[in-house]
DNA sequence: ATGTATACGTACCGATCGGTAACATTGTCA
DNA sequence: TGACAATGTTACCGATCGGTACGTATACAT
């Protein structure tokens, strides 16, 4: 079984000098190439010239850069769940509150310059191919969104909870999308407020 | 002056046997390929040897890749606002009813399998940087797309006419990546249905 | 028939792509 | 000290990338 050749990002012991692993580093640099630039833009000559390793470090670790886009996304996957939970922890008991603050968020992160949207969506774009890697973390993690999004409409007693929640689906990757478009001032930035709107119009009279 | 490298789709002249120009054989390969597959995904290799043609006839015509994939998006615009207007003409004066026209044939589209969103979000996607041929041509067609659902707002008495036409290429933009993303039975097949929510709680009242 | 211009094909370019073979060096722990 | 695992080094692979030098074929006008 090749499973040691799968990624564990082992947290620095605190004891002596633990030499920081080359398959971090070479994630690390990976995460940030990949996602300013795109997948394909990248070769893995780049990757490992800039975290300071050679290929077959990054061939040790990882069995291909498929397979190291898809531990990219895995990455971004996990950080992607926490800001959503922040929103929600923020706002307990209140999926509209919940929904508000993450849109919030994401519309003042699109208001920056050089914004690069959701890496989830941009993969897919990349890979129309369904059996990608990358694109199988992608998709798993859009269908998580659309389950917690039609979830939590249904928590606000909205009329039709799938359509709202789909509706929200489809504000959220609009602003992914124009904000990478639409430089500042772009439409990203009323996302929230559109939203708002959206789910007033939707819940029960 | 290089300007006859630039691209005329003459239309055959119903003269005699007009041989059927290299340039366009090579753009309708091109088009379909880069639609499909991305143009990341597509060497100039493929697009000749698809298009029965030669490497150097491709270079005659096209003076890099990269502008031909901007012609590819030149040629996608025109047919992009030939199905809008057709939209707007099948509904005169009433620009709630042709922003449901145009949605509506979205969402249908978006429902096949192997749909593959917008070629011009799909571009930016690809090409992040500004001035990449490409991408300028994908940039102004959404600047017009803004421009156009804006006036469309305003007309219909919105009294935020701005943010609903924002919100609406949200949702439209929404609609072309989540119909690449899910496949049949996603979120996309709402889309008119929510921008109809969206338009009637912007409305004045 | 011959000149001229345009369209096309063969063959090739250097660079980069993702990926690997074989071996040397290092640090850790027993 | 010895053993082991991880990383480094150098050099290489075949394939494909975008792009081009250069010769040839065809059409038409004179």
């Amino acid at each position: 079984m090749p499973s040691d050749k799968n990624i564990e990002l082992t947290i620095s012991d605190g004891h002596a000098s633990a030499p920081p692993k080359a398959a971090k580093k070479i994630l690390d640099v990976a995460y940030d190439l990949f996602y300013r630039r795109g997948i394909r833009a990248i070769g893995v000559d780049e990757i490992v010239k800039r975290a300071g390793v050679t290929k077959p470090s990054l061939y040790r670790s990882f069995p291909s850069k498929d397979e190291l886009a898809a531990s990219y996304l895995r990455q971004y996957d996990l950080e992607y769940w926490e800001r959503f939970d922040e929103a929600v922890a923020a706002n307990p008991g209140d999926p509209r509150a919940q929904i508000k603050a993450f849109l919030t968020r994401i519309g003042k992160r699109t208001q920056v310059a050089d914004y690069r949207g959701c890496g989830m969506t941009n993969a897919a774009v990349e890979y129309p191919d369904h059996s990608h890697p990358a694109r199988v973390v992608s998709e798993a993690n859009k269908q998580e969104l659309r389950r917690r999004l039609r979830a939590m409409a249904a928590a606000m007693g909205a009329h039709d909870p799938d359509t709202l929640g789909d509706g929200l689906l489809l504000l959220i990757e609009g602003a992914y999308i124009s904000g990478q478009l639409f430089g500042l001032g772009g439409p990203a930035q009323s996302v929230a407020r559109n939203a708002d709107l959206l789910i007033e119009a939707s819940l029960k009279k």
